[in-house]
DNA sequence: GAGCCATGGAGAA
DNA sequence: TCTCCCTGGCTCC
């Protein structure tokens, strides 16, 4: 589930179950038992994401909730009025699975599952994580060059960095493969091979993609005119539910050339591109293997 | 019921 | 680069 657009989607809408509310925390699982009930009976302020960290406040704590979803955690908001007096009984709003954190209003209630982080915050550890993280393309605040110095002089592959959250937050794998498409650049092009035009025209593309993300709660990277619609074929149906180029899609046809998709692991996890629309660049990394 | 996989990342080696 | 953690859904027997 989480690139960086689920995360500032969820801080979206937590904000907007929660804010203002006086809310009841708990953790049924009991990992977090000592947090939740540092937070108690509260009234939550917000929530704010960067890159893939969630944080979110409440009146009067000065410490926040640090939230990492890792690569199978997730956050559920459900909105509905329980029964009056129904607040922490978990009959009323039954407990299922593995749930870290619970939080609860009158009018509407959020699961937390197996998240690799979730845990209470100081001002100052907040700040120290976020000084380790780079730009975010969803963020105001982001400036571009500061991932860009970063890349210009590494020699690290693309594919690997835009991974990198300390180089750039936010990307994950889906939204490294499609960036990377769309531009027809190579993945294992040396980043500091990258010209600065081409960083440019990938940052502006992400904030795009990841602001589209956010507002549809989903990946799409597909241009109109290679929509199923448009080339009349089937619409991709799988748990992302988005349109996308190469993302998980191995062997079968590139949407542009009919090229087979080509799967290899680069940065630890499964990278996918065109070799025809991505070919090797002459400015590419020296051949491995 | 076991095994595998997943949009992530930390820590060991 | 490897190993491990987090959980649930799917496949295969």
């Amino acid at each position: 589930m989480p690139e960086g657009h689920t995360l500032h989607r969820l801080a979206l809408d937590l904000g907007a179950a929660f804010g203002g509310d006086l809310t009841w925390s708990s953790s049924p699982q009991g990992r977090f038992a000592e947090g939740a009930a540092r937070i108690g009976p509260r009234v939550m302020e917000g929530a704010e994401a960067y890159g893939k960290q969630l944080f979110v406040r409440f009146a009067g704590l000065e410490e926040q909730v640090r939230v990492h979803l890792g690569l199978i955690g997730g956050l559920a908001i459900h909105s509905g009025l329980p029964e009056p007096g129904a607040v922490g009984d978990l009959d009323a709003r039954p407990v299922v699975g593995q749930v870290r954190w619970r939080l609860e209003s009158v009018r509407a209630w959020a699961d937390l599952r197996g998240a690799t982080v979730c845990t209470l915050i100081t001002p100052d550890e907040k700040a120290a994580y976020l000084a380790k993280l780079g730009p975010d393309p969803l963020r105001d605040d982001a400036d571009p060059s500061q991932a860009w110095r970063r890349i210009n002089r590494s020699r690290s592959t693309i594919g690997a960095l835009l991974m990198d959250q300390s180089v750039l937050a936010g990307v994950g794998n889906v939204y490294r493969a499609e960036v990377l498409f769309r531009h027809n650049l190579d993945p294992f092009l040396e980043g500091r091979f990258l010209r600065r035009d081409e960083w440019d025209a990938i940052w502006g593309d992400l904030v795009g993609l990841m602001a589209y993300g956010v507002t549809h709660n989903r990946i799409d990277t597909v241009r109109p005119e290679h929509e199923p619609e448009a080339m009349g074929r089937a619409p991709r149906e799988d748990d992302h539910g988005g349109e996308v180029y190469v993302y998980r899609r191995t062997h079968l046809p590139c949407l542009v050339c009919g090229t087979p998709v080509r799967t290899e692991v680069l940065a630890g996890r499964n990278l996918f591109w065109c070799p025809r629309c991505q070919p090797r660049s002459r400015r590419r990394t020296p051949v491995r293997g």
